[in-house]
DNA sequence: CTGCGGCGTTGCAGTGTCTGCAACCTTCAT
DNA sequence: ATGAAGGTTGCAGACACTGCAACGCCGCAG
């Protein structure tokens, strides 16, 4: 919508696949070098494009500390929280929260296993979304027509023999996610990795929010794992009853 | 130095303070409705804003998304890492790094300690510059008179009783840390909390990141801390040899 | 049901801001 | 010393952005 601002913000993505010079930053936008410099020099004076010592541009501090603000804004991550500490104390495997907005899902919360064996995951990650038993909650409340149009649109990586093959496949298993009201993910992301999730609703019934507990095959079998279901269940259920406002949370006014 | 960008960003932080409609927005910025419009629509565009189901815009995904990116592309980060990892199994308190940039320092990595009691910070936090120990190591390394520039340009906040008061006393303790080649924050920033931190070097010699150990007094005393010293040290160091490229790391080719 | 007020959105004309150019400067390598 | 490469600046012209005003939508109150 507006030509200087977007291609301002273009450079942002540019910069976060590694640092580049103005000349390249310049090519990459198709604009003259000048005007790559007052772009640069804008982002700069706001602080999200930093100047490394070799003169070449790097996303900036700024840019952390902006993230890191708005995340203390979503409320429901605040409210999460203590349940996915208390979650994790209790059963010892890694414990996700994730949001989903704009075709993307990612996590905003997590919480490591109590065991050596660490999964490879970020706050602010991306979820596989074919695959993720979060990402198959989420899409799953989304109106029919939209989780149709997301369906089709998506790749569908064969991360193992048991990843979502296709679109059909895939609706099939959202509308299964739609009714039983939890979801799971035996395998189909990393072979030895098993999740089972539970949504968040807000005060509406949609859901604003999934939670997951994850664990590998060498520590539980995947039966095992299900097993916690219950337990996953009750713990997002009162996070929605917080976040809904139907539980009055002891310790506020 | 580009209006137009520069107005889109100042609307980053304002929505960091939390949600806005395009109002507030308009009116913050001082600008005519539907320039704010066309500018949150930009920033929509690429996802940096979002828009909620009040219609009010939020910070965006991938705000977070390129955070993490430009969070994984600092080396010092990920090599520091297992370091990091290391200490804190050996010792067991929180470990943080840290690096320097534009008048700011701030923690770009962190292991949580191993007993209950946890420390508020987090990754992307601006740290308080005139108590932190990290933050003493940082600003000590630089030239002279950006040191004094810096120093003079903050504020010296009373956390504790034992926080630095002002500019002299901080500049002073600057060269004490610059001399020694370590810090500390013994009650500085909270009265219970001690640090000690150790820089971090490039090939050139220059500071480029400072890690440090911090425990509250009720699980050790500082003096107790202060016996890590050498251990803080040599973690820092091996960090400072692998990252300079001296020391081989194995697994690397 | 209807009229009102608030808020978001769109088309348009004027102009102020951004663009690309070309010349200049610095740094580094030959 | 000389040249090349990349960064920086001033300028005139073009066009993208701005603010305005009118419109549409929704919720609310009479």
């Amino acid at each position: 919508m507006s030509q200087t601002v977007d291609r301002a913000l273009s450079i942002l993505p540019l910069l976060a696949e590694g640092p580049a010079d103005l000349g390249q930053v310049a090519d990459r936008l198709g604009v003259h070098k000048s005007t790559a410099l007052r772009l640069l020099r804008t982002l700069h004076e706001h602080g999200l494009v930093y100047r490394q010592s070799d003169q070449r541009y790097r996303l900036g501090a700024r840019l952390f500390a902006l993230a890191q603000e708005a995340m203390e804004n979503l409320d429901v991550r605040e409210i999460a929280h203590p349940h996915l500490i208390r979650l994790n104390e209790s059963c010892g495997h890694t414990v996700h929260l994730a949001v989903y907005e704009e075709n993307e899902v990612l996590y905003i919360d997590k919480v490591e296993s109590r065991y050596p064996v660490r999964m490879y995951s970020r706050i602010g990650k991306p979820v596989a979304l074919t695959v993720a038993a979060v990402a198959k909650l989420l899409l799953a409340d989304l109106p029919e027509h939209e989780r149709r149009a997301v369906a089709e649109k998506l790749d569908y990586p064969s991360y193992t023999p048991r990843s979502t093959p296709n679109a059909t496949a895939f609706l099939r298993e959202l509308e299964k996610v739609r009714e039983q009201g939890w979801a799971t993910d035996l395998g189909g992301h990393e072979e030895s990795i098993n999740c089972v999730a539970a949504p968040i609703r807000g005060a509406d019934g949609r859901v604003v929010a999934a939670m997951s507990v994850s664990a590998p095959n060498v520590v539980v079998t995947a039966d095992e794992l299900l097993t916690l279901l219950p337990l996953v269940r009750r713990t997002a259920d009162a996070i929605s009853g917080e976040y809904s406002g139907r539980t009055p949370v002891k310790g506020t006014v």
